[in-house]
RNA sequence: GGCCCAGUAGUUCAGUUGGUUAGAACGCCAGCCUGUCACGCUGGAGGUCGACGGUUCGAGCCCGUUCUGGGUCGCCA
């Protein structure tokens, strides 16, 4: 009845035809005699033109109208090439209003993007009429349905796990929902659904997988959503790291084939230790296709009098600065300050001499060593990165990355994924004086209980590893601790008792006592997924009704106040 | 919670050293226009300059407080 078309559809093809077609009123161009109207709907723009005034009568733009004509040939002096449809037009018979838009708009739906984005939430109805808003909407439905589908394809199951769960006492805080028959208790929304999946694993079910929504009530980032986000949460049993990459890297390269505007490296990802990741590119989440590396300097310095150097770790990063006037070197110097470095050293290899700050107080023969050593050639800069153990790396990382894109030396034009994998299962809190999890307190320690008993704490790695593309941190997971003993000891060497992992996690340990399969698992973002496949900075670009920063929904007004008579009901007493 | 930035018309912004009636573009309203496609032309309406307080003869502009938004750090096992 109200369309025999959609907006987008119509060709040469169908010149003759008596179609109907309805939409939004894009635009109208009001010539006097002749009217010309661009209707929009989802899959495109039609041109229709019109000579009776009354059939516009109430007609406004981004109103909803239904248009019944006969399709037609344009001259050639009015064809227009940039739309599909620009070689017809429809002749309108006659016209229905069937949504008056009756307010001003807010803004102009094409240029949303440049408004407030407070404005196009509370508005977001409109904002993603915006066929730029819309692309990344169908994008994320295209992607979700290729996941589900890649999924099912290598033997995972798609269960559901539930939403009204118990507050786990580790991790992020928890979204609170009161309970009505039980007064003063509550349900917390699942941050993960962690636990039910290794449960599912203990009850068999031994290739789960589910676009999962994770609720964490910490602040938002660029890249981060406020309170709810999804994952691609997976977890095998019989399966050991190199199996869950395995299909991690099936999945994701798959994805980011089919939908990325860039192209993706194909598997195998490399396999980089996080401590040679901390040391090479000073971070766990490194941008490869920065080709820049850092460099350990520590011994090369050990016999340097050098102030500024002694007794501390040293860096260095090689890069070709040549032609840059010396205003980037001082810029350099002022992001290393901005940063929160104390300074930032160079050398450069000008005409088989080293020249900057620090070449003064190398001898010749250190000087020689250094050339040969970092194999210098003419024209590069050797910068040097000198602080705390603790500080370091990050600042290496930080210098990495102003040098590789104020160089221009970040290939644009492609997805650079890598493992991280090693993680180190304990850190040493030196507030509380004990050693902590650094990640996941369910990862499988590496030499299993031997470790746990021999070893030094800080030098145990866990089956522990991370999903990163383009420095964007993707996904974490691991192989779990399904064994009650290791279990056990990995949670005493992080000062809890047994009672208290049964108190905390009572359901997995019971669990566990009853048959558990080694398994693994992992969860990719799906939001940051989205991000990079289309192409955008701020992760709400790429959902349809998202929270803003401060996680309000300006459209629905959430968090709202609620009734005395909700408050009764869930034994709630606001303060 | 800390730090940085921004709040001026529906939207995006300009606003000089503190000085007459706060401007522009787009949008909106009215009129004209038979080939536009970001149509064009003419005219018009539209402002608590985020709020409060202070300095001053005089504040959009300077000072203080506060609210809102964006970014960032903390946080995110």
């Amino acid at each position: 009845m109200y369309r025999t078309h959609l907006c987008g559809e119509l060709r040469q093809a169908d010149i003759g035809r008596e179609v109907r077609l309805s939409g939004w009123v894009e635009s109208i161009r009001d010539h006097g005699g002749v009217k010309f109207m661009d209707l929009r709907d989802g899959s495109g723009v039609t041109q229709i033109v019109l000579h009776d005034d009354a059939m516009l009568r109430g007609v406004n733009r981004e109103a909803v109208v239904s248009v019944a004509g006969s399709v037609r040939a344009r001259s050639e002096d009015t064809v227009n090439p940039k739309r599909y449809t620009g070689y017809i037009e429809v002749y309108a018979d006659s016209l229905d209003l069937l949504g008056a838009c009756r307010n001003m708009l807010p803004f102009e739906i094409a240029e949303s993007r440049q408004t407030r984005e407070d404005v196009r939430l509370k508005y977001r109805y409109l904002d993603l009429r915006n066929p730029e808003i819309r692309r990344n909407i169908e994008l994320r439905a295209r992607v979700v349905s290729f996941l589900r589908a890649r999924m099912e394809r290598l033997g995972f199951l798609e269960i559901q796990t539930p939403i009204l769960t118990a507050s786990s006492p580790e991790g992020a805080r928890d979204y609170l929902v009161p309970s009505r028959k039980h007064s003063g208790r509550f349900y917390a929304l699942p941050q993960a659904p962690q636990q039910f999946k290794q449960l599912l694993m203990v009850a068999g079910f031994d290739k789960y997988y589910q676009i999962a929504p994770c609720f964490r009530d910490e602040d938002a980032r660029g890249d981060r959503s406020p309170g709810e986000f999804y994952q691609l949460d997976f977890e095998m049993a019989f399966a050991e790291q190199e199996d869950v990459l395995r299909v991690a890297e099936e999945v994701l390269f798959g994805v980011f084939r089919q939908f990325g505007e860039k192209r993706p490296a194909s598997p195998p990802f490399p396999r980089i230790p996080y401590a040679d990741a901390m040391l090479r590119y000073g971070t766990d989440k490194p941008d490869l296709r920065n080709p820049l590396v850092i460099r350990d300097l520590t011994g090369f310095f050990s016999d340097v009098e050098f102030p500024l150097f002694k007794g501390k770790p040293v860096r260095g990063i090689t890069a070709d600065c040549s032609g840059r006037p010396r205003s980037f070197f001082d810029a350099s110097l002022k992001y290393a300050l901005d940063v929160g470095m104390k300074g930032l050293g160079y050398v450069t290899l000008s005409d088989g001499q080293l020249k900057g700050p620090i070449g003064k107080f190398l001898t010749d023969d250190k000087r020689r060593t250094l050339i040969e050593e970092q194999e210098l050639r003419e024209g590069e800069t050797l910068f040097f990165i000198c602080d705390a153990p603790g500080d370091v790396d990050r600042f290496s990382g930080e210098i990495r990355t102003w040098l590789g894109e104020k160089l221009g030396l970040i290939d644009e034009s492609r997805y650079a994924f890598c493992f991280i994998v090693d993680f180190p299962m304990f850190g040493w809190n030196p507030e509380t004086g004990g050693y902590e999890f650094t990640h996941n307190p369910f990862s499988m320690p590496q030499g299993g209980l031997d470790a746990l008993n021999g070893e030094n704490p800080e030098r145990i790695l866990a089956w522990q590893y991370d999903v990163v593309c383009n420095g964007v941190e993707l996904s974490s997971g691991a192989v779990r601790n399904h064994s009650p003993e290791i279990m056990k000891r990995a949670f005493e060497l992080a000062g809890y008792s047994e009672e208290e992992l049964e108190q905390k996690f009572g359901a997995m340990y019971t669990a566990f006592q009853y048959g558990a399969p080694p398994h693994a698992g992992m969860a990719p973002g799906i939001d940051r997924m989205i991000m990079l496949l289309a192409g955008e900075d701020a992760i709400r670009d790429v959902i349809a009704f998202p929270l803003n920063g401060n996680a309000q929904d300006l459209m629905l007004g959430a968090p709202g106040e609620v009734t005395a008579r909700q408050l009764r009901e869930a034994n709630i007493r606001v303060l």
